[in-house]
DNA sequence: ATTATCTATAGATCTATAGATAATGC
DNA sequence: ATTATCTATAGATCTATAGATAATGC
């Protein structure tokens, strides 16, 4: 059996690929603040300028993946398109993730790794367990909203149901379970009187993500508004008394300043 | 310039697809309950027999699409799956479809129509506001609870963002209203204290909405549990008098029990 | 005759690899 | 020499169409 080589590139293309035209000046000519100036460095030049954030051709991968990804899905968005964003060829991703999974999971680290800092450190601190959980679901909100694209989306993507990402889901089961021991400990307290754990924690953390969708829906959200607001809501759906809430929620966000580190408000 | 025809099937095949064995006997073999009995019919007999819910073939390609899309994605089903997963070959889906997004598209009217037509004949009825809000989220949560398929999920897939599912955004762009109309008369009334109607209503849709994502994490839920308890969740969300949230839920329960038609839960 | 399926395949597109090329840096 | 890109393309796979085939129904 003999293959033609070839014989899938229709003839009329004259230039085999779309990049933006012109060849990138001496320090790269990117005068868009968004982006960094980049040093010339070794191997072949590009054919076209820096046009993404990051300050390697890694980071760039992963911001014009993190756009793709969360607007058109995983499946949808081809290599050949991430490149075409990049402002590279298609194979020279090749030269930095082994595989276009590879890229997916490295953005999906950074959508759940914060938050799961912040419960650990949250869990070793005192203060009453009402505050705790504002304090969670506050950073968690937050997280969502600041970074640059809307990596949380990449969460919902049904590709994500393949065992193929199961080190993912480990890390959203630890922090599910952050967030389900602190409504046991609210229920043991009295501070939660729902009557039944797992489905309010079910709750909790949809709503929580449900700041996903909104983003998706609405475009860029204040965490200024919605990470107050939602937390509000998680002390609200596990009926906690109202007329205790505005201080639980000032014990919260005290708790959530004095944490070691904050949410990613530059993007990643 | 030449093709090779064929060329690309490997040589190895013998069989040239891969088909659940058995031709389908005379009336249809199938004797699993969840299949509707089959009349011989007009036109070449299928490879295999019939192995899927719905009393056309039409209706077999929905309940695989749906299973499938909702599962795995739409981008990344192809054609050929759906087909298998039929038991027909993947050339036989366009008899009944002019495109693989046509399924899609069938599906998705599916999933907002049936609580587009409650918010319609609840917005008809007399009652308070309270009791109308509780039982439109207590039967958009039913509705997303009891069909076969997880058919919710399709509304987070992300191919939907492309212009071409407009009928699909309009329909839920109606839905959002009837809550949204809700929400505001009852912060006329002073049922629900909120600062932001609009934020408030985002947060309610998304409580709602989480049933979709808890019922792909955890598998069939109970619609007598998660029903109400949404539904009370949502009243919650809006600072509505904890005092009188159980009068509330008694008057919209009624509400919902008589309206003219109820969510499907023998599938679609 | 009509119908619903089947076989075969066109032509587009996708991921990944092989090897050439054009810079820097020693 | 090392590096980061490029060109070229293999081989798999995808959607959709053309036309053959094997039933029913008149």
């Amino acid at each position: 059996m003999t293959l033609v080589r070839g014989a899938r590139r229709p003839a009329t293309a004259s230039a085999p690929e779309d990049l933006p035209e012109g060849p990138p000046g001496p320090g790269g000519p990117c005068d868009d603040h968004r982006m960094v100036a980049q040093q010339p460095s070794a191997g072949r030049p590009r054919l076209a300028a820096r046009q993404r954030h990051g300050t390697s051709a890694r980071d760039e991968i992963l911001d014009a993946a993190a756009e793709l990804f969360s607007e058109r899905g995983y499946a949808a968005t081809s290599t050949r398109a991430v490149a075409l964003a990049v402002g590279i060829r298609q194979a020279s991703l090749y030269c930095h993730f082994a595989t276009k999974e590879q890229i997916l999971l490295d953005l999906l680290g950074m959508t759940v790794l914060p938050s799961l800092d912040a419960a650990a450190a949250l869990a070793e601190r005192a203060g009453p367990v009402e505050a705790k959980l504002w304090a969670l679901a506050a950073f968690d909100v937050r997280s969502l909203c600041s970074t640059r694209w809307n990596l949380g989306a990449l969460q919902l993507l049904p590709e994500l149901r393949s065992p193929r990402f199961s080190l993912f889901h480990e890390q959203r089961r630890r922090l599910r379970e952050a967030y389900t021991s602190l409504v046991a400990d609210g229920t043991r307290s009295g501070a939660f009187p729902v009557p039944d754990e797992q489905v309010a924690t079910d709750l909790v953390l949809g709503l929580v993500r449900s700041v996903i969708t909104i983003r998706q829906d609405r475009g860029a959200l204040d965490p200024e508004v919605h990470s107050p607001t939602i937390a509000d809501g998680c002390l609200r759906l596990l009926a906690y008394p109202p007329r205790r809430a505005s201080s639980a929620a000032r014990h919260g966000d005290r708790l959530l300043s004095l944490l070691p580190f904050q949410p990613p408000d530059t993007g990643y």
